[in-house]
DNA sequence: CAATTTTTTGATTAATCGATCAAAATGATT
DNA sequence: AATCATTTTGATCGATTAATCAAAAAATTG
């Protein structure tokens, strides 16, 4: 196995037929056959592209991560003022969520049944250098609001956060719900606004 | 198997060493032959006493969630208004997630990775008759607070709903937070009353 | 205490798994 | 074209699994 660029490509087929078997069988159910047979591959082309299963996971969440933070990212980063941003925040987060169902789901699976050598689970990890994810973009966008007087600082910032982000990822587990995206977005702005203003 | 004292006894004794066995290693890595070592009895006895792995989970489910739901019904019962009762909710949801964390790991690898016999995992599932849930508490304490008046009528149950409960299950999974549950608790109460008064 | 039912054991079975590897196919280089 | 490196296949291995079952043990009954 090398760097080259067939190699690479390879690497992401495979992650992407990953993706698919996650979310139609889930971890539990996922076998290394099962994910070979979606890529229409080799079970041991596997093996030669990833040192092994959890290899494989990990590189499968980090690709989901990426795509996430990005679009989000994205989104943000067309606001100026903090408010926008916050709402942009919330508004691609939950949009993500529902046209991205399939990787929201493969998300899951790993997040909450993937373990790593340690035998931890990925949602019992302390968040190592979380620098970059998702959480610290908003707690960024809550400080800086505070920090230039469109939010009061009478709140702290990582409470506030963790309730924007129970929320959209309660919104996560029930897409389903008798509300619409759109509006639960809307009031869940509505009331994120009423605690910071 | 009959439905006699000792079978029952039987039972449970089963069912708590699946729940030992499950925050050890999780569902993925779980093993009738794990859980029977850890109650001290043979594997075959699992299959006399349950029809099979998933009947197993199932009953543990329903054990882990009997459990809890008592807990706060408990504390919430002793409050009598609609204030007090969503601050006893709040406050007893979070005090017994911190209080059975074993519990807690156990409900959420259940949830997040068993699937029924058509494949569906637990957390994927359209909410049957959850008529006597967490959930439907919750909102009837919120419907009693506006129809008395404690609480302003010009806000959702559902989405509010949806708040409370995001924001206490994020903390089920960063219980190490460096913010204590006491004042977790606290400022989640501040801030739902922002909304709903 | 003998007969019967309930409970428990532990070996066995068939299936599936992740990983390995020799061999084949393909691609690149000279 | 010949040589070498990279990529791919598919069979194979040992390990583990859920579930079954004959037989033993324990409890209950008459």
């Amino acid at each position: 196995m090398t760097d080259s660029f067939i190699a690479e490509a390879r690497r992401e087929q495979i992650v992407l037929a990953c993706i698919d078997t996650l979310e139609e069988v889930g971890y539990h159910n996922l076998s290394l056959t099962k994910v070979a047979k979606k890529a229409r591959i080799s079970t041991g082309l596997i093996s030669y592209h990833f040192h092994d299963k959890l290899d494989l996971m990990n590189h499968t969440l980090l690709f989901l991560v990426a795509k996430q933070l990005d679009f989000i990212r994205g989104n943000v980063g067309l606001s100026h003022s903090a408010t926008k941003k916050l709402e942009a925040f919330i508004e691609a987060h939950l949009a993500y969520q529902e046209t991205h169902y399939k990787h929201t789901i493969a998300l899951i699976e790993i997040v909450f049944t993937a373990r790593n050598e340690n035998g931890v689970p990925y949602y019992r990890m302390e968040d190592e250098q979380e620098e970059d994810g998702l959480r610290t973009m908003l707690v960024n966008i809550l400080e800086e609001g505070q920090q230039n007087g469109e939010f009061t600082s009478s709140f702290q910032t990582e409470i506030v956060a963790s309730f924007i982000v129970g929320a959209i990822e309660e919104r996560m587990l029930k897409p389903n719900s008798s509300i619409p995206r759109e509006q639960y977005a809307i009031e869940l702005v509505k009331m994120v606004m009423k605690l910071i203003v």
